[in-house]
DNA sequence: TGCCTTTCCTACCGGATTGGTAGTATAATA
DNA sequence: TATTATACTACCAATCCGGTAGGAAAGGCA
């Protein structure tokens, strides 16, 4: 299951889209915008910092900034980044231990498909087409 | 992320498949032959029971067997029955508390469409497509 | 009746993960 | 040097994972 991790980044990244025009934004203003706390928020940027999706700069008029446009980036790649690996079972784990019963296992082909198949799609959907999904205000479910 | 209890179902059922025959088969057996500890495989077996996949009897002689032919099981009953909910994020679980962000979320359509993916992929995979799938002696990777 | 086999049920347990919080250090700016 | 913001580290409660242990209950058989 993707887990918070996961789904925060792509708000906070979706956030600094929305509201960056190319400067640093300071995360208490994403924090407060997105209801996450500065504290967990801070702890999941670095994850997002080291594999190259943001910049930063300390203090004052500093903060985050996207290093591309919102369309250079997937769902993927950012989930990839925030949660570390995104295998269907443990065996497909990058850090996975060779499995013993691997000659005679007859589902590993089902995790492995799945496994494809849920990389293809996350790859297909970009942070920019998040964007223009706004809700208009009189959406009624 | 799909745990043991999932994966061992799948297993366990296709044992019961390849050396039933219409038999009930102690779970024994069958924990030998997946070196699988008899006691985790009797804290699995009551959920398949309860959905309905096998039936059992005590004592000698008695067993598990399947209620069905091999090709009336899908994966995916079988994942829902040994795992229960199999939702990719937390708000799309059955017990989920209603999302007070829902309204302006971006990302819900997302998880909602690869929530379906997955459970058409698995709905299209039946126990009797793994049955063929053994692999040959002289298999080289 | 008693014994054996097998399912069924409940409790426990160590380790890992999740979803945070707290405190402080460090960098940059004014 | 005061302020603002990121960066780093430690901690913590709750839950989940992958089991183990001990027995109770049901059925078959001598």
């Amino acid at each position: 299951m993707i887990s918070t991790k996961g789904r925060y980044a792509i708000r906070i990244l979706l956030d600094l889209a929305e509201h960056s025009g190319g400067d640093f934004i300071p995360m208490k203003d994403v924090a407060q915008r997105q209801g996450i706390s500065l504290k967990y928020i801070e702890r999941i940027l670095p994850a997002l910092k080291s594999g190259g999706l943001i910049d930063s700069v300390h203090g004052k008029g500093g903060g985050y900034r996207l290093t591309k446009d919102p369309d250079g980036y997937t769902l993927w790649e950012i989930l990839q980044n925030a949660e570390g690996d995104l295998a269907p079972v443990a065996c497909l784990r990058a850090d996975a231990e060779p499995c013993s019963r691997a000659a005679e296992c007859k589902t590993i082909a089902v995790w492995e498909k799945y496994q494809s198949m849920t990389k293809e799609y996350f790859s297909s959907i970009t942070l920019a087409d998040l964007l223009d999904k706004e809700i208009p205000n009189n959406y009624v479910i």
